[in-house]
DNA sequence: ATGTCACACTAAACGGGAATCACCCAAACG
DNA sequence: CGTTTGGGTGATTCCCGTTTAGTGTGACAT
């Protein structure tokens, strides 16, 4: 047809992306609103735009809205689990390998609020369980991560009181509570982070791990 | 009057809820459909439909939807809040006041995971900041009863760590971030509950308060 | 060159959410 | 009676996620 040489491209249409060129490009638009604007602020059409495509297109390369934002939680437990690795092989005692993953993990909950809401605070409302598979998975090998100096700890008979698997949980949970709701309620009038963080963790160190 | 007497008039309507009957009716249906499903199933239609009315007529009675889930959650928080002002007058020591109030809050919230979520737990996302007013203060005095003996504590220089107040907060946190993984994520492997909030308990009192 | 095939993409629509609009009806009051 | 008024209503608006049906285009076989 002569249609092409007419007009080089009536339609204002992006150029068709190479490869899967145009996926990277839905998640790197879909993390920008994220992070920025939260679960809720993320819609399908708001990315769309911000990538220049139509907001069916999303649905060539992804299942649905949640799986576009589960992948970028993915992302973030990917690289919590990177410092925990990191950490885990540090030649220091394994109380204070306890520590440092703790301190990071709650660095990053702060750094990272919405995407850390999203994946440790999702409720049952927002996502639905079976979509959760991979990041379930990725929170396990994280947690098993964090478990592994506290059963050493267990292991040398250092533990004052329960399991080394509860007070994992327990370790786990409370600097969890600290930052959420640090996160959802920024406006209280909390101690400053630094302080409330390390009364946590020396709190419960302490109470937990004779030395 | 003879109105009664007279036909009970053809129309579908509901009769007129002598004085301000129907609102209780609608927040009576709201927390039970709420209670059941969530804050995503807790629909204006089918609240409306649970009490008999037109979605429309909600808005005689409550600004927008969340006024009517808020002040649910703010019922709750007035049973904990007596119960802490209930343990607050006991003539026990204040550590075990302290640890009364923590199981208390921890019961409630496994025993009520909706209310515990959307008060606890509301991301910005879902409500907003200003219409939170009345339940932030509430909030607000079920955390100063929950101080009163922590400060006692500090008071008597039995405090190893950290202020009154920082100590507060992070018993606070540390519960709150138990109940709240036990509730998103109850699928995990956890230890028992009565062990993982046992261990939470002893293990942080230990550590931030000497005997 | 030419058919035709597959794919990346689109516009339009659907169903369902919250919220609002313009009305309406019956009771109460004078 | 007429008027007011407060508790209602159905239709509508706007936005959401998602689906459907169709389209332009590049690649490849002929």
């Amino acid at each position: 047809m002569t249609v092409a040489l007419k007009k080089p491209h009536k339609s204002a249409r992006k150029p068709k992306g190479d490869g899967h060129l145009r996926r990277g490009e839905i998640l790197a638009a879909a993390e920008r609103i994220f992070i920025a604007e939260g679960y809720a602020g993320a819609t399908i059409r708001k990315i769309a735009d911000a990538v220049g495509v139509s907001s069916t297109a999303l649905y060539m390369h992804f299942r649905d809205k949640d799986q576009i934002l589960l992948e970028i939680g993915d992302d973030a437990i990917g690289q919590l689990l990177a410092v925990n690795v990191d950490i885990a092989h540090r030649p220091i005692d394994a109380v204070e390998r306890v520590r440092l993953m703790l301190e990071a993990y709650m660095k990053f909950a702060l750094d990272n609020p919405n995407t850390y809401q999203l994946v440790f605070c999702g409720s049952r409302d927002v996502i639905s369980k079976e979509k959760q598979a991979a990041t379930a998975e990725l929170g396990d090998r994280c947690f098993a991560e964090f478990s592994g100096p506290i059963h050493e700890i267990a292991a040398a008979g250092r533990l004052r009181t329960g399991s080394g698997e509860s007070a994992a949980q327990v370790l786990w949970a409370a600097c969890h509570g600290l930052v959420a709701l640090l996160i959802t309620m920024p406006d209280r009038n909390w101690a400053p982070r630094e302080e409330l963080m390390k009364v946590t963790l020396d709190g419960l160190l302490h109470g937990l791990v004779t030395d």
